[in-house]
RNA sequence: GUGGCUAUAGCUCAGCGGCAGAGCACCAGGUUGUGGCCCUGGGGGCCGUGGGUUCAAAUCCCACUAGCCACCCCA
């Protein structure tokens, strides 16, 4: 029985279609251009992982790894999700894989669909796609850097403007539980003056009373203490050296205490790439940092890491904005419209034209004047048109659209001639 | 998960109790092998879904679903 309503998309995905795929294209040849101009190797690690990866790796009690987590139904006993992220996959891979025992740090990027279950926006998709670049086996806060660069180099290597770096760091696992002593000492006295959002978060996660942008909160939030004042030695060290690399490279940053990240993993360095023109809540085109933690924590050696994640949905949504303008290109350059019923010419003719250039058929019985308006639309280069006469001949009239002029042209001359075209 | 706005042709939208409309797009003809401009004609609609009010509902009311926006969260 046929369902009762059409069947459309799911709800919070999209579909990519040829108009704006290649914008996409452009933006995903420069990030592995960007990616690889520093070192670093493209993976491919599944959309699928077991639930345990994502919940010891990404938090529990995060929201990418709790509430918007898509659970596969089990199968036997195997407990699946459908990533939310990408780096607790690539940091399982490259442990599997033995890349612990070469050269460190590794160098990996990856592109691919990651999945949440929350309400979906403009610019915020349940199935979503992102860059994710990782330096993986040594904790120099250099690689810090050259992952912010990466970022950056790649937003702007695509024509957008208007970036702002955010910097933060949020400590280690020596320094961050003090601070979050001191800090919900500080906030406790105030709880009852708090939004209850941040009642909730007093108790549930601190850390995140300082993301808060309710004007009841802030006089508060300016007023609590800030964990960049009460890092231990090791971080503050890595901080300053992270902000001296960056000075020194030329790269813009403003520091921003409140800065703090939706996953678990996160230590010491944590940044974000924004778009001033995006809407508040949705102005986060990248975001990354240092996981020094994160290893550990999934059941391998303890191993220090950076990296960062982009979204493709949202660069590519600027793109249109302001970056530099892509035009999809025709999806032939020749045209074969045999006029009559002429299919087996038409395919030899389209044989032998594709040799040269991307070539279609049009196999339709319409009138010939119907298909040259097709044609138009289509926007080949040239159209190849013969009818049952001049096919018994092998000649065609070979009709370059811009400027309408035609000429007669032997089967066996096209190839040789597209090619003069194209080169001449 | 919470609140606001919205839903009519492929697209953008008008109609706001009384025959389902426009522009663009699509198809065909005007031109006996040849596109674009122009002209003519044509195909297309459970007016998001379900219920209610009414002699009568695209129009008013309720619910649901979906989209957008804000919150939340993040890419």
């Amino acid at each position: 029985m046929p369902p009762s309503q059409p069947i459309k998309a799911a709800r919070g995905v999209r579909d990519v279609m040829a108009a704006e795929r290649p914008v996409w294209e452009v933006a995903e040849t420069a990030a592995r251009e960007v990616a690889r101009a520093h070192g670093y190797q493209e993976i491919q690690t599944p959309a699928i992982e077991l639930a345990a990866l994502i919940e010891r790796g990404v938090g529990q009690d995060t929201d990418a790894g709790g509430k918007e987590l898509y659970r596969l139904v089990k199968r036997g006993s195997e407990d699946l999700v459908l990533r939310p992220e990408a780096t607790a996959g690539v940091v399982r891979a490259y442990f599997q894989h033995g890349l612990n025992q070469g050269p460190q740090p590794a160098r990996l990027f990856t592109m691919g669909a990651m999945f949440r279950y929350n309400a979906p926006q403009l610019g915020r998709y349940r199935q979503f796609h992102q860059l994710d670049v990782e330096a993986i086996g040594d904790a120099s806060p250099a690689y810090d850097v050259e992952c912010i660069e990466m970022a950056v180099r790649w937003m702007e290597a695509l024509g957008l403007r208007g970036l702002r770096l955010e910097l933060n760091s949020i400590g280690d696992r020596k320094c961050r539980p003090a601070y979050i002593k001191k800090l919900v000492a500080y906030y406790r006295p105030l709880k009852d003056r708090l939004h209850p959002d941040c009642q909730r978060r007093l108790e549930t996660n601190p850390l995140r009373l300082l993301d808060c942008k309710e004007e009841q909160c802030a006089p508060f939030k300016a007023k609590a203490p800030r964990i960049t004042d009460h890092l231990c030695v090791e971080c503050a060290e890595a901080f300053a050296a992270v902000r001296a690399m960056l000075d020194a490279g030329g790269l813009e940053y403003s520091l921003n205490p409140y800065l703090v990240r939706g996953l678990d993993y996160y230590t010491r360095t944590v940044f974000e790439v924004l778009h001033e023109a995006l809407g508040g809540a949705q102005n986060s085109l990248g975001g990354g940092g240092r996981y020094d933690g994160l290893a550990a924590e999934i059941g391998y050696p303890d191993t220090p890491a950076v990296g960062f994640a982009a979204g493709f949905e949202r660069v590519v949504m600027m793109m249109g904005e302001e970056g530099e303008e892509v035009i999809a290109p025709p999806s032939a350059l020749v045209l074969v419209v045999p006029d009559g019923p002429l299919l087996k010419e038409a395919a030899e003719v389209g044989r032998l034209a594709r040799t040269m250039v991307p070539t279609a058929v049009d196999y339709s019985t319409r009138s010939l004047k119907a298909k040259m308006r097709a044609a138009n639309r289509l926007g080949p280069r040239w159209v190849a048109i013969f009818n049952a006469e001049e096919s018994a001949r092998r000649v065609l009239q070979l009709k370059e659209m811009a400027g309408g002029e035609q000429r007669e042209v032997g089967w066996d001359e096209l190839p040789a001639l597209l090619e003069a075209e194209l080169t001449g």
